[in-house]
Order: C-alpha cells, then structure tokens, then sequence
DNA sequence: CGCGACGTTGATTTGCCTCAACGATTGTGG
DNA sequence: CCACAATCGTTGAGGCAAATCAACGTCGCG
C-alpha cells in the first residue's frame, strides 16, 4: 500500500492519523494473470488502485469481439466510471493481464473518506482532471492515425508495453485485428 | 450565470459570500455562431462552462481534416484537459456551434476558488467523473459500432443534436466522411 | 506428451474513403 | 431586395485499408 500513500502524498499531504483512516477503509487484492476484478453485468462500485502489475478494462461488442479500452499500470486509478458515478451495473471488465496487486475502493468508503478527509476530494479531482485528458488524447490518435501509426505510436511512446501486453489485446486496443498487427509486424503491409 | 450557480448548487452548498467571490473570478462571454474560444498552439489555461448554447472541441489532423472530438451544450465543461492539466499549449480548438454564452474560468482563478472555497474541489471532483465516464462511453461506441450504428444511436439517443449540428460536423463527430453520412441519410447503404 | 492459447500467413471480401461534379440553401454587399 | 458567392449537402464511380476466413506453426503448461 506504500505506493498508494505515495501517489497520494504527490498531491496532497496526509497526518498518520488520515493515513490510518484511509488504510482502514481500503481493501488490497492480488490477482492471478486473468483475474477479473470487475465483470460486466455486476455492480460497478469499485475503484482499482495498481500498487504493482497491469490490469486491463474491456468490454464484448455485441458481434462477440474483445475490445480492449485501456491499460493501466503502477499508479493509476481505474474502473468502469460511469457505472460507478451512477451506481449501475458495469458495461465493461477489468482483468489481470498479468500477476498484480491492487488496491480496492469501495463507493461506500470512498464517501465515507471524502467526508471524513476533505483533502482527498482534491487527490482525486487531480487524478480525475489527468484521466479525462487522457481519455481525450487516447481519441484523438484512434481519430487521426490509421492503423500502422497507431501501432508505431505505440511503440515509440510505450515499448515496454507493447513487450508486456499479448498482442491480441494490443490489436483490439489499437482498434484493429490481431492478424494486422502480425502483419505490421512482420511488415507485410 | 445563474445556469452555473444552478449547477454547482446540485452538488455543494454555497452561501451568498462564496457565491460573491466565485462569479468575481468568472467571466462570461458571448460567441458568435463559429467564433473561437480556444486555438490550437495556443496556452490552454482556461476552461469553460456553456450557459446557453453549444460549443464543439476538435482538432486538425496532419492530412488536415477536421475531426469532431466532442460537443457541450448547456451545464457542461469543456477544453483541452491535458493542455489544463499540465500548463500547456492546446492541441484543440474551441469553437461555437451556435451563438452561446459562455462561463470562462482561468486556471489561475480556479486554483485561487478551490484554495478559498474548498467546497469546490468535491463540485469538480464530480464533474470529471461524470466526464472520464462519458469518455469511456464514447470510446466504446467507437469501437464497438460500425458508422451507420453510430448514426443510428446517435440518432436515437440524442436526436435534437442531430437536428442542431450542421451535418459535416456530426459526420466528423462520429469518425465518417460527410459524404457518406449524406448516403447513410438517403439510405443508400 | 498432448492440448489449448497465441501468433502467422495468404486469399478474398467489404466498408468506407476519395475525388469530382453538381444541387440547395444561406448570407452579404451593391 | 436581388445577384452572386460561399457554405453546406448529395450522388456516383472507383479504389484501398483493413476485416474476415481458413489453415497452419509454435510455444508453454498441466
């Protein structure tokens, strides 16, 4: 949990006691590679914290596809946001993709934290305020990159992911087929 | 600015001398039909909140084109979050759809409010959290629908925008050509 | 060792783009 | 208030990026 107070102490600072309370109210998970930790169709009322590993939040098209929405790593925050700001069931999974540690946040103790340690409304407004600006960068290189830049974006700005990750969940985070991407690779197109 | 007032009055409480010193650090502004708010290469330390009308974020891709990230209509934030987030050049502009009004916050004002008004870190807390899940919604509709089911269910879910928009907006909004937007209408496809 | 998960390759198909030319509608200055 | 331009929308022909399908390697693991 170090690496939580961590990131945490970044934005705002905590008394021992804060901390304490926070500790108290957060529950810590390892998961297996292929674990899920949220299922599409249960109640999305959690928030995922990576202390170590890599997980990953997809959802199933309705033509029965794998569509990979996003990665996350040490130090991020990640969920299904909107099931989660609406207290509705989740659209999406969140899964292991490889042997992680993760802390958990339930909504109930969320609240009850903010209450409790106003600050934290700042912590996470911070993270939240990054987030959304990823979430608009991820856009706008889905836009305005075909598929070959996509791949090579990725590469150049996160080698070590392409490494880490299986390709079929690169494709369909890139938003092609595992067998371009094969073909990209194995530059062939 | 009674919209904005109305607002953020659903997610904190704010009495009269906090109101007061909130709208003394807001300005408001009036935008013709296609004027500017915001410009890419340009700082995009502010932020801004639609009072009456509607306002479009987009970018220009490096074949030129203009592709269509988001649109806002009255009671939401918008800009270049990441640009805001990190004191950056924007990579986005800002354009009114329709003549708007529209709440302009500088982040240097905004870091001043929330240091005054604690209050408001949990009122923007929200707001981005209701914006990363709506991010997340998008992307999966872009993943997950071809283009003529997301005109479908843009055209279903939100049919006073397709009304409002001129077509090679949404066309651009919904990651097609204008072109075949016009052949998905006429049912040629 | 054998099976299942992952990756590769080539042939074929298709969804959507591009380009070009032409209507319709809106706006603007004379 | 009309003329004309600019903006916006439509239509069709042709082309290409990437999907799909199918078959076959290969690796790691129970």
């Amino acid at each position: 949990m170090q690496n939580l107070l961590e990131h945490i102490d970044k934005f705002v600072s905590l008394d021992e006691s804060e901390k304490e309370l926070l500790l108290s109210r957060i529950s810590y998970v390892e998961a297996r590679k292929k674990q899920f930790l949220l299922e599409a169709g249960k109640p999305g009322y959690k928030l995922f914290f990576v202390l170590k590993g890599c997980l990953r939040l997809y959802l199933i098209t309705p033509k029965g596809n794998e569509q990979t929405h996003q990665f996350v790593i040490e130090n991020w925050w990640m969920t299904d946001y909107l099931a989660f700001h609406n207290d509705s069931v989740s659209g999406f999974y969140v899964q292991a993709v490889e042997r992680s540690e993760v802390a958990v946040l339930q909504k109930s103790d969320m609240d009850f934290l903010l209450e409790k340690i106003p600050k934290l409304e700042r912590y996470f407004r911070l993270c939240y305020q990054k987030a959304v600006g990823a979430a608009q960068k991820r856009i706008s290189y889905l836009f305005s990159l075909s598929a070959e830049e996509r791949f090579h974006n990725m590469n150049d700005k996160f080698p070590e992911f392409v490494q880490r990750v299986p390709q079929y969940m690169l494709a369909s985070y890139l938003d092609f087929s595992a067998e371009f991407l094969s073909k990209i690779r194995a530059g062939k197109v």
